[in-house]
DNA sequence: TTTAAGTACGAAACCGTTTTCGTGTTAAAA
DNA sequence: TTTTAACACGAAAACGGTTTCGTACTTAAA
């Protein structure tokens, strides 16, 4: 690869000092105009740009955050990038984006990776498998540095910190409320195991709201999927018993798309027969037959509210500190086509 | 922010020099076993990590493989990106990832923000309006220098470079063939404009297949969909004259929905009336009624090759270069119920 | 006793910038 | 004619590491 200029290459290009070369393409009146010129069109004519790494060496700021997440092939989070991008974007910094796979080791990997002066602040969404363990000590280390860190969406539970949530336990609420005034009454969910935590909570709004009705679920109707098997033979059990719901809430929206599916090939009709509400902002739901109600999550606005976050907290000065937020973006429901 | 310990506070602390402590931190003969010994403790104590800026800046080279997609709430795009941090992780390298919006300013900016020092190597994919606009200064000015760059997906014609495609005419003409074995001779094809290369590519492989079999495309049946208009009505001009489709070719995942929705709003039977084939190997075509036949793309290979490929540059001597490649990732059916 | 070879460490340069602090020259003021 | 100020520029340190080259000291061989 040709070497690139560098201001080294044309001070010694135009006789002058390096210094003189940094000071005349920032226009500074220290140097005399035409040597001013001088530099300027040369560095316009090979095309100079300063190096970004010693910038950032020199200055301590790189103006990149890290961003953290499990998955990438996961539409919501690729929603939540695109709105820090947005905010990042305008305050001038970029984004470096490293994936957990939803793993402890590599989401160590990629703190201590990102911490090492590569980036100002950090944004991150826990991977399962930390989530599980329910080891934070990887964060709590940083925190306690007093790093700019942000988590948002699977956030650490018990953990003092910065943190951008879905109201997940409203929405599932408000998704059993809605089943609810549809005069559903023997009310299915399909959820997810204990450590994930956005799904737990939408458990726990959607029983609030069956219980305040008087409602009860039956056990038989309550599947949590285990990824690790048969997904589709886990929700066909919701359709093959003596009874069966009259109206389900999938906690995500391809569980709730498989499940329409599922009881579509069972016979049954939705929303006549059954009726089906998921949780997402995703691009399943209006493409589904019949089209899927579901719980918008919003989640650019969660981007965004992060990456404001983290640049503020990046900014705030040693003395005065804000104390820790928690800000909620909440959900609203998407009415189509299956309740 | 507390400050982390780096080098010199160490050998201050330690009173020893600075190349002692780097010298012990990597084990160095030269160093006393005794030294070596306190040195890597209190390292260790401390959690000492050395600067990343600084070691990109010594060594002249980063780890890191900057990747440029227009959008990344594309499925297909985050399926790229899984490929590649696949085989960058192994190779250990970290990703930079940056989003052009399909915005040639934005293309531009990133490409100078990544290219000044920040990363090693580029990985590219072109913005729209980049193809639109036919200027392509910005990459022959990188090639000119050597850097290591590889296209993948959509790729400037015309410019030597390596290069990652998805073979799309083949994948066109197999979609052709398919729906011709079906038996259908009245074939509707819904596709892109002109500047979006790999639509054309697909269309023009389907009306390689047609013409083989001696049929014609009704120009009417060929809808070319403009994103800023409404897509459900440019769509529903298929199903809403005299004469109708039996088999309809759709160059993304999106529009094969969508037509087919609108097509059963219509009173259509799918596949019975019509067939529906579409491209790509997203999340939406194993959850639409029916399920839909497409063409894989593969983007997590495609995403293995583009990382290899520039990994491999980046590594090459300035002496023995070998020849530019392109790289072609073969596409196959996967036959659903559409068809 | 002198010389040679290890051993254990430090000084300094370098990567590409920025910035502070001189310093030599010229022109204006005293 | 001398002092002062303005002007135009350069030297050097700093950011946090690595690495080459010395060098002082010890020990073994001549």
């Amino acid at each position: 690869m040709h070497k690139k200029v560098n201001i080294k290459t044309i001070a010694a290009e135009l006789g002058v000092s390096p210094s003189t070369v940094s000071k005349a393409l920032k226009d500074s009146h220290e140097i005399g105009v035409e040597t001013r010129a001088r530099v300027q069109a040369f560095a316009k004519m090979y095309n100079y740009k300063p190096n970004s790494l010693a910038l950032s060496l020199r200055n301590q700021k790189t103006m990149v955050i890290g961003v953290i997440i499990p998955q990438i092939t996961h539409h919501f989070f690729t929603r939540v990038i695109s709105g820090i991008e947005f905010v990042a974007n305008q305050k001038d910094y970029n984004l470096m984006i490293c994936l957990s796979k939803d793993e402890y080791e590599k989401e160590i990997q990629n703190i201590e990776m990102l911490t090492n002066g590569s980036v100002d602040g950090l944004l991150i969404s826990i991977a399962n498998e930390t989530l599980e363990k329910g080891e934070f000590g990887h964060f709590e280390r940083l925190l306690n540095q007093e790093f700019p860190i942000v988590f948002f969406d699977r956030i650490p539970p018990g953990i003092q910190a910065d943190k951008v949530i879905v109201d997940d336990e409203a929405g599932g609420y408000n998704a059993g409320k809605l089943l609810l005034s549809k005069g559903r009454k023997k009310l299915g969910i399909i959820s997810t195991p204990e450590h994930v935590t956005v799904g737990v909570l939408r458990e726990k709004g959607f029983y609030r709201a069956i219980q305040e009705a008087g409602v009860e679920v039956l056990p038989q109707f309550n599947v949590k999927i285990e990824e690790k098997f048969d997904i589709d033979n886990q929700i066909d059990q919701l359709f093959t018993q003596k009874e069966f719901p009259d109206g389900i809430f999938a906690v995500n929206e391809t569980y709730a798309a498989l499940a329409m599916k599922i009881a579509q090939k069972r016979g049954f009709h939705i929303p006549r027969d059954i009726a089906f509400i998921g949780f997402t902002d995703g691009v399943i739901s209006r493409l589904t037959t019949p089209t899927m109600t579901t719980i918008a999550q919003h989640g650019h606005n969660m981007g965004n509210k992060a990456a404001e976050l983290v640049i503020q907290r990046i900014y705030e000065q040693e003395n005065d500190k804000t104390p820790y937020q928690t800000v909620v973006i909440s959900t609203n429901i998407v009415e189509r086509e299956s309740t």
